[in-house]
DNA sequence: CGTTGACTTCACCGATCAGTATAGCTAGCG
DNA sequence: CGCTAGCTATACTGATCGGTGAAGTCAACG
């Protein structure tokens, strides 16, 4: 099952989506218009409406859908990588941030949404879902005591490399993050 | 010089900037129009395009503005502090994020902006200025060899910090950036 | 055959967007 | 006195915002 599931969605519904992903993450949310998306997917606002609802609801199903894309394709990296497996989480945002020039996608809607909107929720669960998944893959390779606290702490690298993918160009700090992480997990290991 | 210099700005002109940087802030820089700022600021959208021309400018003038205020304080809490002044460095964020809860401004306007806006350049040379001086407190305090790696390190563990201010509520993470940094320092120290 | 669901077409809503035009007020200053 | 700077007041532009109403097309399915 590494096909990105419709969701029981319609072959229109699905067409919106993919459109607003293209367009939310260039331009950012605030900045598109439904009536641009409807045309950037080739059909009527009417049908984005019947499908969504809303804006709001679209925004969040825009970030579930680039959630479960993203998910998919870091197991798929990671599950498959020789060595550390941590090491490959890092790989896979940066293989990302080759082919994406606006940061990550999520901290941009979490830095633009306010006030309780369903898009927040997502971006929180993505977030807390990556940070799990950095102490499980430590876990895995030191022992229990300090752990942890390890874990948190190439978290917290992982983040502040990501979150500057969409400052400096090129990948440098994220780059440089990998880089300390691994000399953390070997320093762990021995 | 302790008072943020008004730039040569008009009366009126400061306080349109003062409306701005708390509207930009609360809901974000493509959520709020010129109206709603000029209203805050009890002054008329013209006086508004007379001082600042239009709204790039103002959002480039209202981040140059939060930079000069934000490193003054800054400054001067590292200046006065004993111990380290790296962790000074956090003790400012994590003050700072007690009363302020929509992340980092900086990293919020660069998520909005795109395309070579005005206030990018000036996001850029603030978080450039922050690593700086990440940098520069750590060769104070640490051996000369390894100081570089060390303060980006720090850095990334900083901004990662940071970067979740406006996603998990409470400061959890900024906290554990810090602990994590006076671990690496005392390290690096002995 | 009839129904249902996906989708189109298009006109429309009130509100708001960034930005401009014109005119006038008031206080400080030479 | 007259000029200028800072600001107010108000009306306006054309465009776009998120969202709705109503009618109709078309294919699949029972």
């Amino acid at each position: 099952m590494t096909e990105t599931s419709t969701g029981g969605l319609t072959p229109g519904g699905v067409r919106i989506l993919e459109a607003s992903g293209r367009l939310f993450y260039a331009r950012g949310i605030h900045a598109v218009g439904v009536e641009a998306i409807a045309a950037e997917a080739g059909m009527t606002k009417r049908t984005l409406y019947d499908r969504f609802g809303s804006k709001e609801a679209l925004v969040a199903a825009y970030l579930r859908r680039h959630h479960e894309q993203w998910w998919a394709r870091m197991r798929e990296r990671v599950d498959s990588a020789p060595g550390p497996k941590v090491l490959a989480l890092f790989d896979a945002y940066l293989a990302a941030a080759e082919e994406s020039h606006y940061g990550c996608p999520f901290l941009n809607a979490a830095a633009e949404l306010r006030n309780g909107h369903l898009g927040l929720r997502v971006v929180a669960d993505h977030k807390r879902q990556v940070r799990e998944e950095v102490c499980r893959l430590i876990e895995a390779e030191v022992s229990a005591q300090g752990a942890a606290q390890l874990g948190e702490h190439v978290f917290l690298l992982l983040e502040g490399g990501i979150a500057h993918r969409g400052i400096d160009t090129g990948v440098d700090h994220l780059r440089a993050a990998r880089t300390l992480a691994e000399r953390l997990v070997a320093d762990a290991v021995r």
